[in-house]
DNA sequence: GCTAGATCGTCAGTATACTGTCAATCTATA
DNA sequence: TATAGATTGACAGTATACTGACGATCTAGC
């Protein structure tokens, strides 16, 4: 008899994975959220950089990309995106060269509060076709899984760690 | 009084909504992958690619991006790195010159072969830090979510339509 | 048999996402 | 105070992901 009988290759070995589910999810909730906002022309990670520049006004570069989990190389040009669009300005750190401080804009501070209506509407559709109780426990499982996995990727800081130093604007 | 009282914007905007929570999970999902199966060189969508390639030989590449759900623009260039690496070849179809049909080639099968216990290993990570009942649930509620959610994104045919005219490789 | 419309693979353009590297700068220590 | 090591923003390189457009080709309806 065969030592081991492998089990037949077949394409559940995708649709039943986290992987796929994961990567597919993530394909819908970025559809729907440029569906809902496509009158704003911002990305889901401009709108959250934007939302952490707002609480967070006179973040630099690196500590944003731990707020928002964003890779450090690719935030340069998304800030630069934004920058270009006149919602954010950069203004040297006087006490240290080598860091450029981040502000909204008055009209970065504008679109973001117009944009917040599109996006609630948007995050409400990516779980609409789930009952409310559903809603609840896969929000519960989902932040739960973040958590404990969340040194696995490479942001550099957890969130909180990253506005240690940050002064006044904790 | 005043005629809306717009709650404060803080991070939770972010942190609690379901779009980031996808994203992140992605990221994370994306990372473990990689970690688990470095010694292939192969990306999450280049395995689910072989995987479809292999269930499905001679499918071609319209149909391939239906059933694994990914982009039919970028999918050119993904089929193209599997050819540079040998796992896969395109030959024309005889009754249609705009097709060309996807086979694995040999050491693209044993590859396949090869990655699945990496690749097994990766999926239970990426729910190693829930319980086992949680994890049942989580993928119960995605597994509904994104079939609820199917034609939401932009694939083209829902992977059960693609494979109709597939010939007896169904 | 001809042609309007659909489909195929491809390309250009934009925006993430990651690894690795670099010069400029800052900091802690010897 | 000289300097080794860390940090910052920037860049090159690779790989998704999507929109929109294109020529080649196929198919239906006439």
């Amino acid at each position: 008899m065969p030592s081991k009988p492998l089990p037949p290759i077949t394409m559940d070995a995708v649709y039943a994975a986290p992987g796929y589910l994961f990567r597919r999810m993530q394909q819908i909730a970025v559809s729907i959220f440029m569906e809902e906002c496509k009158a704003f022309d911002l990305t889901p990670v401009q709108y959250a950089a934007l939302i952490a520049i707002h609480t967070h006004p006179g973040i630099d570069a690196t500590r944003l990309s731990a707020v928002i989990a964003f890779d450090r190389s690719t935030l340069g040009s998304v800030i630069e995106r934004l920058q270009s669009k006149h919602f954010v300005e950069r203004k040297p750190a006087p006490e240290d060269k080598r860091i450029k401080l981040l502000y909204l804009t008055k009209s970065g501070a504008a679109i973001l509060r117009e944009i917040i209506p599109a996006v609630e509407r948007a995050q409400a559709r990516m779980l609409a076709p789930l009952k409310p109780s559903e809603r609840k426990a896969l929000m519960e499982l989902m932040t739960q899984l973040v958590d404990l996995n969340n040194e696995v990727s490479r942001v550099p800081l957890r969130a909180e760690d990253a506005l240690e130093h940050l002064g006044k604007a904790g």
